[in-house]
RNA sequence: GCGCCAGUAGCUCAGGUGGAUAGAGCAACUGCCUUCUAAGCAGUAGGUCAGGGGUUCGAGUCCCUUCUGGCGUACCA
């Protein structure tokens, strides 16, 4: 479980601390607090692979001007045995550190005993996470927004998991409620459409006009005939729900595997109810004077715990609401189940919902004081073809499901496109993004491990097997190698990054980057015709490259092609 | 009205919790394949970081304010 990066870090502060204390005792500098300073990587690396600003921030205590505070430092540094080999003083008082080939070693040896481990770490200690994500409408089809939530979920699932928490994948089915009723009569109304006609009914004024609802009728009369026919109504949709709701269940279950999401529980909100568990909490909260009655209704006191506005539980018809469902669903979650954070990953048309929500949550009656709810809010996706938008809206049943695009632009480019940073509106054109080329980020970084695979069977052939056991990394000296072999180190931080952030793009970014340096290396360093040393540390180079990149795209789900 | 998210190159977006000369990709232009995959590489050009104040050694990043866009503000979920 390595983590060269922080290693690196800590290392300087450590080194720095020493210069201080030999500062100190030799008079150079005055007793004291050591400045905090901050370890940081400069964009510029003709500043160093690593710059120290603790002089800077030490000038004020210290009174002292910062350049001389960082001569002082530098003159006491003992840099043998670490992993610099020089150190110099730049800028209004920087303290510029180069790595020396110890760590570059380190880097490689690291991913090549970790393997498909390297990457991980034990940041989450862990700590018990939920992450909800999906929870589609059982309804109907899934569409674009289901297919960005299914990515961002998933990859932040994968993240937090290689992060060292222990995680848990759920999928809330809303198989309760209003839009299920809707839903019964939307069947009902195409199944009397098709065997009297058109004319014969009345769609409901609300209900779901998509295909799959014309399909479902079908293939209720394919299977029973008109035996519905002469039913009352009640029954009639009841049992079209009965129908409807497990067909759809397992239909989403079938395209989110193709989609590579694969979920520890399908949780069912009407468990929740049969179980009186929404009664039961909703009880609770009544008996501790959080509710009052109004119009009939009973309302949720939800200003009392900062919210902008309060929220009813219970309508007047005696119906519990999604609210105070959702309240008995995320209590479930702490307390029954005992998860010590749970991170629902939301629509922006959820936003206004989730904080109130977040408000609700901190009631002390429901005991969560030491529980941590999160959410992911996610921006819309904006449908594009060329300068037209594409409206999404499951009534008019035009939108284009997870499914059709995955038909469109595949599955990889699917995940990989989708993965982008959550809280910027995400503009998708399917004219772009149905085109197969090279314009596509995915087809660049899968380019990288497949010439990497060829490249390395080719040299097997001739006889170029990978060296076992730790090379000379001193070998490795050129720009394009350094600049390769750092960005492998900066793997396992970038995970813990994306894991703090709950930002799963930071992946896809990660892993542009490092194919990027790879190509360049590629281009500059000739493998083939080294000398048998160099190029066995070529090699090396090239297998942990190839492993990092597979470690990388396993995370954002897409595949790792050995060739293309 | 109030709240949340955003505004960075022609387009799509990065910018590591305040650091050194603001970066990629696409599009445009110029080079590089008889040599390991040219789905690649090297280079040129492109900027009032939406506008205006403020905080300090130092601001795309923090605070205030104005403008623009999206979403929310249901006895729907």
């Amino acid at each position: 479980m390595a983590n060269l990066i922080e290693d690196a870090k800590r290392s300087i502060d450590g080194l720095l601390k020493n210069a201080y204390d030999r500062a100190v005792k030799a008079g150079q500098l005055p007793e004291g607090e050591f400045p905090q300073g901050k370890v940081e990587i400069p964009k510029d690396t003709t500043n160093g692979d690593y710059a120290a600003n603790h002089a800077m921030a030490g000038a004020k205590a210290l009174k002292m001007p910062p350049r001389k505070i960082a001569e002082v430092l530098v003159s006491n540094l003992n840099l043998s045995d670490s992993f610099f080999g020089g150190v110099e003083i730049a800028g209004p008082g920087f303290v510029n550190f180069r790595l020396a080939d110890k760590w570059y070693g380190d880097v490689l040896d690291a991913i090549r005993t970790e393997k498909a481990d390297y990457g991980r770490s034990d940041e989450g200690k862990g700590e018990k996470v939920m992450v909800e994500f999906v929870s589609a409408n059982p309804t109907g089809p899934m569409t674009i927004g289901n297919a960005r939530g299914g990515v961002l979920g998933d990859a932040l699932s994968s993240v937090l998991d290689r992060a060292g928490y222990s995680v848990w994948r759920e999928f809330y089915v809303n198989d309760a409620g209003n839009q299920v009723e809707l839903f019964g009569k939307s069947i009902e109304a195409r199944y009397i459409q098709l065997i009297k006609g058109e004319d014969s009914v009345e769609f409901p004024e609300n209900g779901y006009h998509g295909d799959d609802i014309k399909e479902l009728a079908k293939l209720i009369f394919e299977r029973y005939g008109d035996k519905y026919l002469d039913m009352d109504s009640e029954t009639r949709c009841k049992e079209f729900v009965e129908f409807g709701l497990p067909h759809n269940i397992e239909l989403m279950r079938e395209h989110l595997e193709r989609y590579r999401i694969r979920f520890d529980r399908w949780f069912l909100e009407s468990d929740l109810h049969k179980s009186g568990y929404v009664e039961e909490t909703v009880k609770l909260l009544e008996k501790a004077g959080c509710t009052y009655e109004k119009d009939g209704a009973l309302w949720l006191r939800n200003t009392d715990f900062g919210a902008d506005k309060d929220e009813v539980l219970r309508r007047s018809n005696g119906f519990h609401t999604y609210y105070a469902v959702d309240i008995a669903y995320h209590r479930n979650k702490f307390i029954e189940r005992g998860f010590d954070r749970v991170i629902d990953v939301w629509g922006a048309d959820h936003h206004g919902h989730a904080t109130r929500f977040a408000a609700s949550m901190t009631a002390p009656v429901l005991g969560l004081q030491d529980k941590k709810l999160d959410f992911l809010i996610m921006q819309m996706v904006r449908l594009v073809r060329g300068n037209e938008v594409v409206k999404v809206s499951k009534r008019t049943g035009k939108a284009l499901t997870l499914n059709d695009l995955m038909d469109e632009i595949g599955v990889d480019a699917c995940r990989f496109f989708f993965n982008a940073k959550p809280d910027t509106h995400l503009e998708f054109d399917l004219d772009l993004a149905i085109r197969q080329d090279s314009e596509n980020p995915v087809y660049y970084v899968q380019y990288a491990h497949a010439r990497i695979c060829t490249l390395i069977s080719a040299m097997a052939e001739e006889g170029h097997s990978i060296p076992e056991g730790r090379i000379d990394a001193a070998l490795l000296n050129t720009e394009q190698e350094r600049e390769l072999i750092k960005q492998l180190a900066q793997f396992t931080d970038e995970i813990r990054l994306a894991a703090r952030d709950y930002d799963p793009s930071r992946i896809n970014r990660y892993v542009i980057e490092l194919a990027a340096r790879f190509h360049r290396f590629y281009n500059s360093c000739r493998i083939k015709d080294a000398e048998p040393e160099l190029l066995g540390a070529r090699l090396v180079l090239c297998e942990c490259t190839r492993r990092v990149i597979e470690n990388s795209l396993d995370i954002v789900g897409v595949t790792a092609p050995e060739k293309m």
